[in-house]
Formats: C-alpha cells, structure tokens, sequence
RNA sequence: CGCGGGAUAGAGCAGUCCGGUAGCUCGUCGGGCUCAUAACCCGAAGGUCGUCGGUUCAAAUCCGGCUCCCGCAACCA
C-alpha cells in the first residue's frame, strides 16, 4: 500500500516576553487553516508551533517579577495555549524551547557544527551596559546609551563561538533568487543585496553575559544564544538527534515555514546555512506575510488593547475573527487593521453574505415544504450556471492554497456565495410557490441552493471550524458528509433531505454603537490607567538632584532666525539661534512636527552650555526644549522675553 | 547617489512582467424584491492611473527625470 502523502507546517516559535497579539493570531490561524484543508484533502499533517523560551530578556523580566526564568514563561505559555485554544488552533505539536529533547537536540548540532570547523571561539565585541550586565548592538541603543536604564555603555568584548556563514552564500544567493523558496519572491533583492552582497558576516551564537540558555556541553560557561537554539526547534520537534519523536525521516523536509516580515531574515539566510552545514535538506518554502498595522500605524503596546483577540473573539466570535484577518491579509503586503474595516468585513461578508444565506434558504425549505424536500424535481433556466460555479469552486479554492494566497481562495468562495443570493433573485421562489403546479420546480431550486451551500460551508470548514458545522448541520448534512471529495460533486443531498432552523450564524453587528464601545475599552482600560502608570513608573523612577545640579543646566530664551531640514536626516531640523549674543547652529529631532516656516521668528527655551555634538554631519551646539509624550513632540515656545533671558 | 516597497474613484486594493474598452470590494445615490439577519438583486454617479518628458498608430503598462509616502539601515540634543 501506499502512504499517505505528509504535509509539515510550522508558526515560528513565539517569544513570550508579553502576551500574544492579534499579529501573532494571524500567523497561527493562517497555518491552521492550511493544516485543516491539508488534512481534509487526505493529507498526514504534522502543524507545529511553541514558544522560544531562553535569553536574556526573560532572564531579566522573571527577576523584575522576583520568581524563576521558568515560573515566568510557563505562565505566559499558558496564555498563548489558551488563546489558541479559543481560536480553535488544531496544532499538532507545540515545541517548548525549554523541553529536555530540544535541549539535547540543539547542544548535539552545536558540536557538530563545532567538530566539522563551521563554529570556531572568537571575541564578541559590543556596547556593555555594567549595571545591566547587558550587551548591546549599536542599533539597539537609545541615545547611544543602555535601552534598559538609560546609563553610558563602554566597548567590552567577551569571548564567544561563531557560526561561519560565507561557505554557503552563493549556495543561498541561488537558493533565494531561483528557486521557490521564498514566498513571495519579490523580497530576494532586498535580502541578498542587504545581507549577502555585502559578505555574510559570522553570527555569534553564544554568550557568558547571561545564564537562561542552553548550556554549550564542552565549554560550560558559554550558553547557546538565539539562533541554533530557536531555529533547530522545526527539526527537533520532529525527533533529531533526540529520542522523544521519531518523525524527521517522515515529516521532513518542512512544507511551509510562515513567518512575518521581522524575521523572515533568518529564516531566509541563517536557517539554510545550518541545514547546509548539518548537510539536511532544506525546507521547501518560507512564506513571508506582511505585518498587521493598526489605523495605518505599525502596531504598538499602548494600542495593543484594542486588537487583543480575546477582547475581540468575546464580542464576535472566533471565526469572525479568523475569516477577517485571512480575508483581509495578503501574503505579501501590510494590512491595515481597524475595528471600523473588521466589522464591516464581518457584516458584509458573514452576516449579509453567507449566514443570510444560509438563513433565507433554509427558511424557504421550512416555509414552503415544512423542512423536508419532496424528491420531485423540474430544472430551470439559471440552474446550470450556478452548479458550474459550485462545482468549479474546489478547483480554484485548491489552486490559492497551493499557493498560499488564503485571502485569494477567500474571495473565491464568497464569489459562489454572491451567486447564490442573485440566483434566489432570479428564480424568485417566493412566487413560484404561489403556484401549487410548480412545486417540483421550487423544490429544484432550493435543493441547487442546498447543495451551493455545502459545498460552500464544506470548503469554508478549515477557516470557520466552529461555525461551519452548525451551517451544515442547518441544511441537513451530518458531519461525515461534508467530506473533500464531496466538495467537488453536486448532488450529495439526499433527495428528500431535512432541513432545520438554528441560530442565527453570524449576528449583524451595529457598527457606530460597537466602534464606540470599543474606543471607550481602549479609553478605560489603556489609555488613561495606562498613562498613568507610566508617567508615575518614570517620573518615580528618578534620582532627586539638589538645586547646584539644577544651576549647572543654563537656560536661555532664543529666537529663531533661521531654519531648515538636514539632508538625509528623517527627523532632524538645523536651527539658527539668537541666544542673545550670538547666532548658533543647534540640531532637533522635530522634523515631523514642524515646518521650519512655521518656527521662524519664534522664541524657545536653549540649553546653553550643552557640550556640542556632531549630528547627521551638522554641528549641534545646545538643544532647544520640547515636551515629548509617546509619539508626540511639542516644543516649548516663550513669547515677551528677550533673547538670551535666563529661566531658572 | 545606502537597500527595498509604494502612489489607480470617498476608503481599501487588482491590473503593470507580455502596451490596445481602467476593474474588484466597501461606501454614496436611484430603482426592484419581500424568502431572509433593515438582509438580497439591478442600475448610476465618481478616476487627467503622483508629476514632467520620451518611445509608439496607441502608455496605468515600456524608457528617463522629479515629488511625496512607508519599512530597513544611519542619525534621532
């Protein structure tokens, strides 16, 4: 006999350093969806998602929160279960970094590595921040001090191992511009004229700095950092080189690994060089899809509230949620997220379109025939259209799965759905029914809306796994046959088949009412409590300083005579200032706020004595005052006073 | 000249590779229908396809210049 045909799908694993977002949400969901129609066609699915759970970052918020690095993420693990519990997430496995057997997997790939030259010791260079005992890249550091406490950096190295990554960059060059690895392609240029072309630099994979990682088994005092630890999880889950599974030689290599834009780096460049160096097979496509943002904003902690998709799933369902966000995502692209494009989407499509459907229907068959269809038949005029379409449709919905354009196969499905409601319009059943001789015909009609919606529910089965059974139970078929292979059939209904009446699918929702309610979440919840609390968090933070401290700051009015934007600067503007003696050139990051039209002629407060610095190539001497609060800048602008008055 | 993406109806997008009627969803307006969740169906209005120039019988599409936006990188006093 033959086997099955196996398919391997993998999330990233998620870094539980907070709770999971609707970002998070989509990635999973979308690989749900895939694995369920997999395995409705007939495939041995292995869906595999989990949590990377080392580093320095949880090292350090388990100790603010004074437990262990593993009480921390055991607890937040229990979040991401249970959110995936709630979105119906059918994964098959969920890997925790933390596992013994990922464990034994990741310390046996990295001496091997080791043993076959690819790791060698060297020196990691960096900016160490003391009091933290933390390394950062430059990239990393906020006004070129600590990110975490704001305190100087000095250079330090420390001893690690590195990963040497240039063996394989012609092999990777090939790999993402003419294979099909990536998806979708169009991100090859960036990755290879960012990272390759310039020479693939050797990637530190181990630290002394912190102790919450996998211990390296032949230097102790090193832990293996990020990389081979988070990576190695899609092959150890599968059993290699540990004893816990036995399923790499069935399941690998992997089907689709999907990821989000942030890190498809890695797995476009990093993850192919450690197969090619364990000399594995390489996975057979890396799906990129694009980030949620939220009323065109990248999506941020203090918005985060209102896109929980706990918040969200409560009030609509958790199949709405998933039909939006699949709908709505392009495999490539962003997409902008906003309750107001949710709930229409939702209305739209779920209530207006499909559940109405479902509901007018099988009202009809109740009305007209008490909920059971004679087996008397008369086809009519429209019949054949809208069959070929339904018939058509698995076609087609298989054709963007392959391809991983959910929202494409999406848009498929609800095009036979729009069918099917101008098919009432057209037959008009209502006054066929008036006519006691033409209830063959009736019957015709809405057995051919019957079997429309099967087909249609069946197909929809993998994205709305809890509400589709209820329709298909509405229109009279038992679970076993909404089948695949029915799927592509017409005619599966019985004749005589029962219909019945449920809840109604998907409630309408009212959009002005909920938008509000919404906000006033928002309101209540983050905003106010929020900021707050973090006002309160930074300003008690604070070391008091003596009034001889205040006097060593010199301020001063000055006035602006002059300013303009620096080249190739985002957010800096070249100011010059009256300071009441002299004109000087002072550099602020306030581009976005203001037009140097606008400040013109204004008087600001000046820092006088600050030491001067170089800034996107203009000499900055002082700094001009500006309150700043999340995103927003404003500067402090004195009217009445001279030039060169001194505040104090 | 750091890398890349983008600019098409009020909104969100497709079409661009391979030139030939500018299309989809939502919204708006008008009409129809009454089986249905104030749902459904039909129709209409609305676009100098960012801008300037070139190639061509013909350009949203090909070529060149420019402007603006968004990521990454750098800098953010």
């Amino acid at each position: 006999m033959c086997k099955k045909k196996t398919f391997y799908i993998t999330t990233p694993i998620y870094y539980p350093s907070g709770n999971p977002h609707i970002g998070h949400c989509y990635t999973t969901v979308a690989c749900d969806s895939i694995a369920r129609y997999r395995r409705m066609q007939g495939y041995d699915v292995m869906f595999l998602t989990g949590t990377d759970e080392h580093g320095l970052k949880i090292e350090q918020k388990a100790a603010e929160k004074d437990i262990t690095p593993k009480q921390y993420v055991d607890e937040i693990v229990e979040t991401f279960k249970g959110l995936w519990k709630f979105m119906n997430i059918s994964y098959d496995r969920y890997i925790r970094t933390t596992d013994d057997y990922h464990i034994e997997t990741v310390q046996k790939i990295f001496k091997e590595l080791y043993d076959k030259g690819y790791i060698y010791k060297g020196e990691y260079k960096g900016k160490y921040c003391t009091p933290c005992e933390s390394f950062w890249t430059e990239s990393q550091l906020v006004d070129g001090k600590c990110p975490e406490c704001g305190r100087d950096v000095t250079e330090a190295k420390e001893e690690a191992y590195f990963f040497k990554m240039s063996p394989f960059a012609d092999r990777i060059e090939k790999l993402l511009t003419e294979t099909d690895y990536l998806q979708p392609k169009t991100r090859a240029a960036e990755l290879v004229n960012n990272f390759i072309k310039p020479g693939l630099e050797d990637l530190c994979v181990s630290r002394t700095s912190f102790k919450w990682g996998i211990p390296v088994t032949f230097d102790e005092k090193h832990v293996v950092y990020v990389w081979i630890d988070a990576l190695s999880n899609y092959i150890s889950a599968l059993g290699f080189y540990n004893d816990k599974y036995n399923d790499y030689n069935k399941f690998w290599p992997a089907d689709i690994h999907m990821v989000a834009k942030d890190i498809m780096r890695f797995h476009a460049i990093i993850w192919p060089a450690m197969l090619m160096a364990l000399d594995q097979p390489l996975p057979k496509h890396l799906a990129v899809h694009g980030w949620i943002t939220f009323n065109g904003q990248k999506m941020s902690k203090s918005l985060g509230n209102v896109v929980d998709p706990f918040i969200l799933g409560k009030r609509y369902g958790a199949d709405a949620i998933r039909y939006h966000i699949m709908r709505e995502m392009a495999l490539g692209a962003d997409s902008s997220f906003s309750n107001e494009i949710m709930i229409n989407r939702i209305n739209s499509d779920l209530a207006n379109g499909l559940g109405n459907l479902v509901s007018r229907t099988v009202a009809m068959v109740e009305k007209y025939f008490g909920g059971t269809l004679p087996s008397e038949r008369e086809s009519g005029e429209f019949d054949d259209d809208l069959i070929a379409e339904a018939v058509a449709l698995r076609a087609s919905v298989d054709n963007y799965m392959d391809k991983t354009q959910l929202n494409n196969a999406l848009a498929e499905i609800f095009k036979v759905v729009s069918r099917a409601n101008k098919y009432i319009d057209e037959t008009a059943p209502w006054i066929i029914a008036k006519d006691e001789t033409k209830r063959a015909r009736l019957a015709a009609v809405l057995y051919n809306l019957l079997e429309t919606i099967r087909i249609v529910a069946t197909l929809l089965l993998s994205f709305m796994p809890e509400t589709m059974p209820k329709a298909l139970e509405q229109i009279g078929i038992a679970d076993s046959g909404a089948t695949y292979e029915n799927a592509g059939i017409f005619g599966v209904l019985p004749n005589n088949v029962t219909v019945k009446k449920g809840e109604v699918l998907f409630p309408r929702i009212d959009v002005d009412k909920e938008i509000e309610e919404l906000n006033s979440i928002i309101k209540t919840s983050a905003g106010e409590n929020e900021e707050a609390n973090k006002l309160k968090e930074e300003i008690e933070g604070i070391a008091q300083i003596g009034i001889e401290d205040f006097c060593k700051v010199d301020l001063r009015v000055a006035e602006i005579k002059a300013c303009e934007p620096i080249k190739n600067a985002k957010k800096l503007l070249k100011l010059t200032l009256f300071d009441g003696v002299k004109d000087r050139t002072v550099a602020s990051g306030i581009s976005k706020f203001y037009k140097p039209e606008d400040l013109i002629g204004k008087k600001v407060i000046l820092v006088s004595n600050l030491k001067p610095a170089k800034l996107c190539g203009v000499e900055s001497f002082g700094m001009i005052l500006a309150a700043a609060f999340e995103e927003k800048i404003k500067v402090i602008f004195v009217d009445d006073m001279p030039a060169g008055a001194k505040i104090s």
